[in-house]
DNA sequence: AAAGGGTACAACCGCCAGGCC
DNA sequence: CGGCCTGGCGGTTGTACCCTT
């Protein structure tokens, strides 16, 4: 048995809008609003249309001040600096394009943006294999104990911490899914205000951030802590309107991640990343150790994976961040799809960094914990 | 000029979460 | 507390238009 329809299929009418339906819809809500139920509204205004049809109708098309087409290249970059840090929730990105909708975003996004960061990814695929080879870098910072690891943590005092540098343009989300452009083209001509626009999403100030440590205000939901500054109050709406989402389903802690959970397989691809992120910022922050779960692997277990890195990696060349250093040092590019299921591949992949120690391996033994540390930014 | 393929976008479908009763 | 209803969302489809051959 299926689920009653929400209108009597029959009786209403389907396809393009007319002009006229328009018009009555438009006036109806212009004057009187939507009263609170779409449903009820076309039978009120005589229209043989289905209530969510209205809905979306309006929404998408008719509401004031909507922009159709016309993608800056602003814009292009936030919607896909998003989609990397968020996934396909298309209602969060448009959030963050005035004017835009979530529909409008995901058919520019399916049309063209993913066609054409796949297509720059093709050619520095090709352009990279032509390419000298990149020295690997083990980078000492502040003592010779200290080794950058991949996502950004240093090994000191065989203990694993985190910390932001100074202006790095990543996106943090509150869950703690960076999106790290460490390499960014210098003809990226919007690098500046999208780096502003990224701080402002994070809502924290990165610069700051690590001398913040010892007195970082921490916000709480459900008993898992995020390590940002919940005080700040400048584009306070911008940030909440973003990550609202994001908490609504907060992280309770890795072990409880269930894979079969709706809420789990809906946002496989997005939300969990998020909650590993979380305890890893937790991690960093409050140094205490998260045994992550045996079921961890499920979390990186899902559908739209091989895509994103297919997205990840032309974001890359997008960016322009051409050069890349795998796990093992070697440079190169991206691997093939097929390849890259293990998100020891992705770290390379996502967040190539000729900072990043080619001895991975050690890295990882002198690491309080496994991946995915890379999903924190690094330099 | 016509046909076929590709592209862009509006609209629909079905699932899910949350509110209400 | 459980079922129903609705809004919201992301994925998918349909179709008009454009481009290429």
């Amino acid at each position: 048995m299926g689920r009653a329809p929400c209108c009597d299929k029959a009786k209403v009418k389907k396809g393009p809008w007319s002009p006229e339906e328009d018009a009555t819809l438009k006036a109806y809500i212009e004057q009187n609003g939507t009263g609170g139920n779409w449903i009820a509204l076309p039978q009120k205004i005589g229209l043989k249309r289905c209530g969510k049809s209205c809905r979306l109708r309006w929404l998408n098309y008719l509401r004031p001040n909507i922009k159709h087409g016309g993608f800056s290249e602003e814009e292009d970059n936030i919607i896909c600096s998003l989609y990397i840090s968020i996934g396909s929730r298309w209602s969060i990105i448009a959030a963050q394009l005035p004017g835009r909708t979530d529909n409008d975003i995901k058919n520019y996004w399916n049309t063209r943006l993913k066609k054409k960061l796949l297509g720059k990814q093709r050619k520095e695929q090709a352009a990279a294999a032509k390419r000298s080879n990149l020295k690997p870098q083990i980078l000492k910072i502040e003592s010779d104990h200290s080794l950058m690891v991949p996502g950004g943590g240093m090994i000191m005092n065989n203990q694993t911490q985190y910390y932001w540098p100074d202006l790095p343009a990543v996106i943090m989300a509150p869950g703690g899914c960076l999106v790290n452009q460490p390499q960014l083209d210098p003809n990226f001509k919007d690098q500046e205000s999208l780096k502003n626009f990224l701080i402002k999403l994070q809502g924290a100030r990165f610069s700051d951030y690590h001398h913040q440590l010892s007195n970082t205000t921490t916000a709480t939901a459900n008993n898992v802590q995020y390590p940002f500054d919940v005080s700040f109050s400048q584009d306070q709406q911008l940030y909440d309107s973003t990550i609202t989402s994001m908490l609504a389903s907060p992280p309770t802690s890795m072990n409880s991640m269930n894979s079969s959970s709706t809420t789990a397989s809906r946002l496989q691809d997005t939300h969990e990343y998020n909650i590993i992120g979380a305890n890893m910022i937790i991690q960093g922050l409050e140094n205490y150790p998260v045994e992550p779960s045996h079921d961890d692997h499920l979390i990186y277990n899902n559908n739209n994976q091989q895509q994103r890195l297919d997205i990840i990696n032309g974001l890359e060349s997008f960016y322009g961040m051409d050069q890349m250093v795998n796990k093992n040092g070697s440079t190169g590019t991206t691997s093939t799809s097929a390849e890259s299921n293990s998100w020891e591949d992705i770290s390379s992949l996502v967040y190539p960094n000729p900072m990043v120690s080619h001895d991975y391996e050690i890295c990882q033994q002198h690491s309080t914990f496994e991946q995915p540390a890379y999903l924190f930014g690094h330099q």
